[in-house]
RNA sequence: GGGCGGUUAGCUCAGAUGGUUAGAGCGCAUGCUUGACAUGCAUGAGGUCAGAGGUUCAAGUCCUCUACCGCCCACCA
């Protein structure tokens, strides 16, 4: 597309109104195929580099939360921009299938139809689950298009599509075969509610006040056999249920109280089991009774001393964690209700000695909250030791970054702590592990799609075989993610021209659970770092710093606020003054100030519009206004554009995205509206001026409109691009800003800034001087002024202006200070801006306003002579004068003589 | 028990490599129907940068300690 159009630039309605145009233009878009790398629309240069993003996929859970939003505005941010550079630019939308959190809600919907997933059966549960996700998608997919994504949608990629699901059989093959992954009994982690096993990462340790609970066991004779009335070992515990799998107790080998026990043996109660008391040094001497109960099948710690000791694992809980045969006489007990029915029975011997309100960390599931059961079961682990190596050496090498870099200690941290990832999950949606097992105990593994045709080891028929019925943990497609959706295990295109990617984004919160993985996958299948830059997010919380949450009640749903406020303004609200990794509280106000500037920034358009000069036709193609044209605020704003530009570029290049919005907002408000449309409203309106150069001023108005327009488009992309419409363009631009150049960095031009800001320093000294002498603002009032040498041009330019904006007239310039004391008469004020001096007289002469005068220069007075005598106490500091570098010292003696000469004009005016 | 982050105006937050007088929005005060905008304009008030030491000519910024708040990791039954 060249641009070559005669489009006559498009009206601007009175009033902005997002929810008229966003729509439109996200179809505008979408049509002219500007999203896409290779799309028809795109301007691209297929000689630069790609820009890869692939979208961290949503749960396909029902809705996207203002969490989502933020992320895709930021992803998108960074994607704009790139394209605007002319990258080939790659935005690859996605969805996750979330087996664990998409069961948890479709449990809840089927519970409330009288359903459940024991009575709907595997394959109607899962029937029902597409259901599930065919509604919820075409949802969540419009809403991604609400806030403004521009994401490829011809690429869209699903974690339970076809490609996913080869690329996870690949992978976990590949990984099998090379010993990367194994399947052993071990402890891991029952959450009873979801009725399957969960990772280390998804129990969370909650503080509870619990009691420990003191119970006696009894110490067996050593001729006979049986338990003595008098001899006895006490033992502490919180679960008492698991006295039922108790195969050991504990002391340490040093504790001298216990040292002659060691070796005897004591009878568990109830299941009446004989067990030896052993000594290991885990066992803490100081802490409860110094002796510990052994249940190796249910706790960690336990777990670890019955390898070593070679104890037997007595497993005494079923899958909904009531007790199972090996519980004898509390079978089929629910685990809470055995451990009152324990306890009371224990009393009832005798042998509960205490009980005592005791604080502990309980494990709960992150997703039903339910008590986390530690238990034996064999699963499929991923051996990750070597996987963490590599991912180490990625951000260490600095191959990888994380922003902000103090996530790197932690992803330090974890990754050299880190345990084996426990894959198998007992549900359905998901993908099925591709391992197959024959009579014979062998297992086969295979990525083949119809799985194996007979067992690897002996040779059986696959219709001998049987699947594992287990699916993987989510997190393991997610992990491939990077690369699975390029087209990953096959050689492709996509995959050879935009992997790695380029920048990862995405929440802190999910560093260990995806990031993490997605590397040590990465590296181990593809042998590339999957991302240049991961790029963290903080979290979206409340006015008041709570998470949001729908059982909260105070989340926000992203399309009411779009439809109040419009995506721009949501946009604006998520990246305006955050950092990386910092929380954002988000409120209706940082809503309303997203909205507030949109609007501004429309009504300045429609002002520039509306203020072209006669001589310039309604469809006239952008021009360069000729230098010679310029006044001193043309000069200034364009040198104002260019430092903006420049440091709009620096922030994108620091991810400093709440300093990008920063630098729009003080430029487009304060200094575009405030003050560049102010002066060139005078300008154009004025009698002085010829044709070219009211023709000079508006094309600068418009170019420097343009160039902002540009820079805010990544942040705010319909607003910018329907005023873009509605401004002339340039013959190489094409029809739509969403593929329009980044600005290049003109140049600046240091006098014009200095000289006209010197002169709206003026302006804003009279309004100050008249609001505090309590002027009438309407009337006009006698100025006459005092200027440094060299400023002459540029405040004769200006001088209309300043009238006008200062309500000066007749504003009167003398040369000396000298001429100025002589305007001076009794009542009039006197007004310090900077290089300027200016006595304003005041309309009428009375003694209130000669002492509002003389308070007001005895205040700045006093001010300035403070900043002098620091001025000189650090210049008298030979110290500071001999080691400092020569500009700040400079520096600091130009301020000195500044300071000295403003005192000395006060102290004359209070003193005349 | 380790580790990390936060503490800056009434509120929410910015403050690259230490360097003139620490900024913004909201809120507040006063005044404005100025021909783009009351979703606005003008002017102003408001901060010993959590506390205490230290390094430096110079500290909101670097170091140490302390106090609150939050987060991550961790096998005390």
């Amino acid at each position: 597309m060249t641009g070559t159009t005669e489009t006559t630039p498009g009206e601007l309605p009175k009033t902005y109104r997002p929810a008229d145009f966003e729509g439109a233009i996200y179809e505008r878009w979408v049509t002219a195929d500007v999203f896409a790398p290779d799309g028809t629309g795109s301007t691209a240069d297929p000689e630069l580099p790609p820009f890869v993003v692939i979208q961290p996929p949503p749960n396909i859970t029902g809705s996207l939360h203002l969490g989502h939003a933020q992320r895709s505005s930021v992803e998108d941010l960074v994607v704009r921009h790139a394209r605007m550079l002319g990258r080939p630019t790659l935005f690859l939308p996605g969805l996750d299938h979330a087996s664990i959190a998409a069961q948890f809600v479709l449990d809840r919907i089927l519970a409330g139809e009288g359903e459940s997933r024991a009575t709907l059966g595997r394959e109607r549960y899962l029937e029902r689950m597409r259901e599930f996700v065919d509604q919820t998608r075409p949802i969540m997919l419009g809403q991604q298009r609400r806030v403004g994504a521009s994401l490829d949608w011809s690429r869209l990629r699903f974690t339970m599509d076809e490609g996913s699901a080869v690329a996870v059989r690949e992978a976990f093959t590949r990984l099998y075969r090379a010993g990367l992954a194994y399947r052993t009994e071990a402890l891991i982690h029952w959450c009873p509610g979801c009725r399957t096993s969960v990772s280390d990462l998804e129990v969370i340790p909650t503080p509870e006040v619990g009691n420990l609970w003191t119970i006696r066991y009894h110490l067996l004779d050593e001729e006979t056999g049986e338990p003595l009335e008098g001899e006895w070992i006490d033992v502490a515990t919180t679960r008492p249920e698991t006295i039922l799998g108790d195969t050991a107790v504990a002391v340490h080998p040093d504790d001298a109280r216990y040292r002659g026990l060691v070796g005897r043996r004591v009878r568990i109660p109830f299941v009446e089991r004989d067990v030896e008391i052993i000594a290991d040094a885990v066992v803490d001497p100081a802490f409860g009774t110094g002796a510990v109960k052994i249940t190796p099948a249910h706790d960690a710690d336990d777990y670890a001393t019955g390898r070593r000791h070679g104890l037997a694992f007595v497993n005494v809980l079923d899958d909904d964690a009531t007790i199972n045969a090996a519980g004898d006489g509390f079978a089929g007990l629910d685990r809470y209700d055995a451990r009152r029915a324990i306890l009371d029975a224990l009393e009832t011997r005798g042998d509960l000695v205490s009980a005592v309100p005791h604080e502990m960390l309980v494990g709960r599931c992150d997703r039903s909250n339910d008590v986390v059961e530690p238990r034996l079961k064999t699963q499929w682990f991923i051996r990750v030791g070597p996987l963490a190596e590599r991912a180490l050496d990625a951000t260490r090498s600095g191959r990888t970054r994380i922003i902000p870099g103090r996530f790197e200690k932690e992803w330090e941290h974890w990754l050299t702590n880190i345990h084996d990832w426990n894959v198998s999950r007992q549900l359905w949606w998901g993908h099925r592990i591709p391992a197959w097992y024959c009579p014979d105990g062998h297992v086969t593994v295979t990525a083949a799609a119809d799985g194996p045709t007979a067992c690897e080891a002996c040779g059986r028929p696959a219709t001998e075989l049987v699947q594992d019925t287990d699916i993987f943990d989510t997190w393991f497609s997610s992990g491939l993610w990077p690369f699975s959706t390029l087209g990953w295990p096959a050689d492709t295109e996509d995959l050879r021209r935009y992997y790695p990617t380029s920048v990862m984004e995405t929440g802190y919160d999910i560093l260990f659970f995806w990031v993490a993985r997605m590397m040590m996958l990465g590296l181990q299948l593809t042998d590339r770092e999957p991302f240049r830059t991961v790029y963290l997010s903080g979290l979206i919380r409340d006015p008041l710093g709570r998470k949001m949450s729908k059982t909260k009640g105070n989340s926000v749903d992203p399309l009411e606020t779009i439809d109040e406020f419009g995506a721009d303004a949501l946009r604006f609200a998520v990246i305006d003054g955050t950092t990386a990794g910092n929380d954002l509280r988000l409120s209706r106000e940082k809503i309303e100030k997203g909205r507030n500037f949109a609007n501004k920034l429309w009504n300045a358009a429609r002002f520039v519009r509306g203020a072209r000069p006669v001589s310039i036709p309604a469809d006239a193609r952008r021009e360069s206004p000729l230098a010679s044209d310029l006044g001193p605020a043309e000069r200034w704003l364009r040198s104002r554009v260019a430092a903006t530009t420049a440091a709009a570029d620096r922030a994108i290049a620091d991810f400093a995205f709440g300093e990008l919005t920063r630098i729009l907002y003080e430029a487009i408000w304060s200094e575009y509206c405030d003050s560049a449309l102010e002066l060139a409203k005078v300008r154009l309106g004025s009698d002085d001026a010829t044709p070219a150069e009211k023709a000079a001023t508006w094309w600068t108005l418009v170019e420097a409109l343009d160039t902002y327009l540009r820079l805010l488009h990544p942040v705010m992309p319909f607003v910018t691009e329907a005023i873009w419409a509605s401004l002339p363009h340039a013959a190489s631009d094409p029809e739509l800003l969403v593929v329009a150049r980044w600005p290049g960095v003109g140049e600046g031009d240091a006098a014009a800034e200095r000289e006209v800001e010197a002169v709206l320093g003026l302006v804003r000294g009279i309004r100050n001087a008249r609001t505090e002498a309590g002027f009438d603002p309407r009337v006009q009032l006698r100025v006459d002024v005092a200027l440094p040498v060299g400023l002459g041009p540029t405040f004769e330019a200006l001088r209309p202006a300043v009238e006008r904006l200062a309500r000066a007239r007749p504003l009167e310039r003398r040369l000396t200070r000298e001429a100025l004391g002589a305007a001076r008469a009794p009542g009039s004020l006197t007004v310090l801006a900077g290089p300027i001096e200016a006595v304003v007289s005041a309309p009428t002469l009375d003694g209130g306003t000669a002492r509002v005068e003389r308070t007001r220069l005895e205040r700045e007075l006093a001010e300035a002579e403070r900043l002098l005598a620091t001025a000189r106490a650090r210049l008298a500091n030979d110290a500071f004068v001999s080691k400092a570098p020569e500009p700040i010292v400079a520096g600091a003696r130009a301020r000195e003589a500044e300071l000295a000469d403003q005192v000395a004009r006060i102290r004359d005016r209070l003193e005349g």
